[in-house]
Formats: structure tokens, sequence, C-alpha cells
DNA sequence: ATTATATTACGATTTTAATCGTAGCCAAAT
DNA sequence: ATTTGGCTACGATTAAAATCGTAATATAAT
């Protein structure tokens, strides 16, 4: 008996706290960014930043659909990845992280770093005061 | 002609985006809180959360050292330890890595985030918007 | 059928971070 | 002066992430 190809694995993954390495994200970055794709794209969006090989790419990919980080079928012959995760989520598990360990748990201050930051440009800040606005009005 | 072992690098270091290491952000963390320290204290605070020995603490002290990421003074014959950087602009330094590297460069993209998320508390919030507000009246 | 082209599989290596063991140092106590 | 306790120096090891080389596979073109 093999195991069927067929089916994929729905089980678990429900707000799995996996910490996406660097490399991982810059790969996931990319999914997010151009739906799903083959390693070669992937490599070579990563390659317009930074030059790695393509079996490196590839073997990060294999990890993480190993991980489950990453799922993938086939199309016309060739392997098409994409996320497991919605972004949402990586990022929240990546923010919650950052929170943890450099903000002392307290995400007020890390937005008050923000807004204190001089990088933030204006219309960030504006976009972030209607979302503060609009939630209050949500409660 | 040899370089003159006398004289000590000045320049550079103003914003050097260094990103430190878990372990290092760990470190940093404790004197950060605590304020200048001994590697006993480091070690001990750590130990209350996890295991690691005296010698692994020290020397990954030494090695911020080395990066300029730490200073020392000795007091006592014990050498004391703070940090080079003010809280503030390590917690931007990350906090920078993370908005490009999760969140396409958009800060504003991971505030949202933060404000969906059931874990921020109602207090957060409120802290949160009352720095925008004063923000504001800044401006 | 053979060759060419593109892909995947996978072991191996390299690199970096994290951890530790042991030796050496110094001052206080005996 | 010797021992003891606490600390530092530093090489070595371990662990994990990142990178790569080569073989295998499969299809399309000749």
């Amino acid at each position: 008996m093999f195991a069927s190809s067929t089916e994929i694995d729905t089980k678990m993954n429900t707000e799995t706290k996996v910490i996406p390495t660097d490399s991982e994200l810059e790969i996931l970055s990319i999914l997010y960014r151009h739906g799903p794709q083959n390693v070669r794209f992937v490599n070579d969006e990563i390659n317009k930043s930074r030059e790695v090989g393509y079996t490196s790419t590839l073997k990060t990919m294999q990890i993480m659909l190993d991980k489950q980080m990453l799922q993938r079928e086939i199309i016309d012959r060739v392997h098409i990845y994409s996320p497991v995760q919605k972004e949402e989520i990586t990022q929240r598990a990546v923010l919650t992280e950052v929170i943890d360990k450099a903000f002392r748990g307290n995400a007020a201050s890390l937005v008050m770093n923000l807004l204190g930051n001089q990088e933030t440009s204006k219309e960030e800040l504006a976009q972030i005061k209607s979302l503060i606005e609009s939630l209050e009005n949500k409660k």
C-alpha cells in the first residue's frame, strides 16, 4: 500500500506557534506577495536582492514543507508551493515574539517607539490613527 | 608601518544597525530592566526562566563587549556591564527589521495586526490611542 | 532511442550562534 | 603560605541554520 498522494494533510496547524527563520520568512514573503509559485520563481525573486543558489532555495522550501509551513501541489509537472498559514497569522507570530523579547511584553511601548520614529511617515501615522478610531467605533 | 594600537576607533557606531541575536537580546533586556550588572546577576536572572551555565552567559557578554554592544567597568574587582545603546535604539533596530521582513515595510499594517489581536488588552489599546492623540497635539 | 533541458531529492559542507569545560587569576580567610 | 571562593579568559564543542554539489528523474526535442 502506498500513501495516497492526492490527500492533503488538513489536521493540526491551528495557530501553530512556529517562528520562521530569516530565510523562511523571506520565502514566505515572496509567496504572500506573488501567490503560489515554484522554486524557480522564488529563487529568481530572491536573487534580485542577493545571490543564492537554486538548490539552496529548493532545500529550504523542502524543509518548510516538512515543517508544514508550506504545502505544494503539482501543476504541469512542476511543484507549486504556497504558505499554509495566512500572512496575518505569520505576522502575528513574529510580532508576538518581538514584543516579548524586546518590548517587555508591552505592545503599547512598541507603538510608542513607532510613533516616535522619524522614519514612520505622516501617511502611515494618519493611517494608524484612523485604524484606532474605527476600532473604537466597533466596541 | 603598523596600525597604531593605542588609537580607539571612535567613528561609526552612530546608529549602527546591529541586530542582537536572541541570547543577546535576552541579556540586554535584563540590563535595561535592572541597570548595570555583573555576569553573576544576569546569569541568575536568566536561570529564573531557563537553565544555562554561568560561563555561557559570560561568553556571550564578552562577545557583546567585543561587538561594542556592551561596555563595562570594574567596580570592586568585578566587571559591571551595561548596554551601549539606549533601549529605544535597540528596540527600533529590532522593530525596523521586523517591519522589513514580515510587514512589507509597512508600519501601519503592523499596528493593524496588533489592534486586531485579541491578545492586546483594552488597557494597551487605550494607551496606544492616547499616545497618538498626544502626538497629534504636538504637530 | 538518444540527447538536451529542467526539475527534484538528498547528503554534505559551511557558517553562525549558543553552550560549556577547564585553566588561570586574585583577594580574603585560615 | 596555603587554601578557598568567586570571578574572568578562552579554546572547544554542540546545535541549528544556510548553502551547495551531485545524482536521479522526467519530459520534450531531435
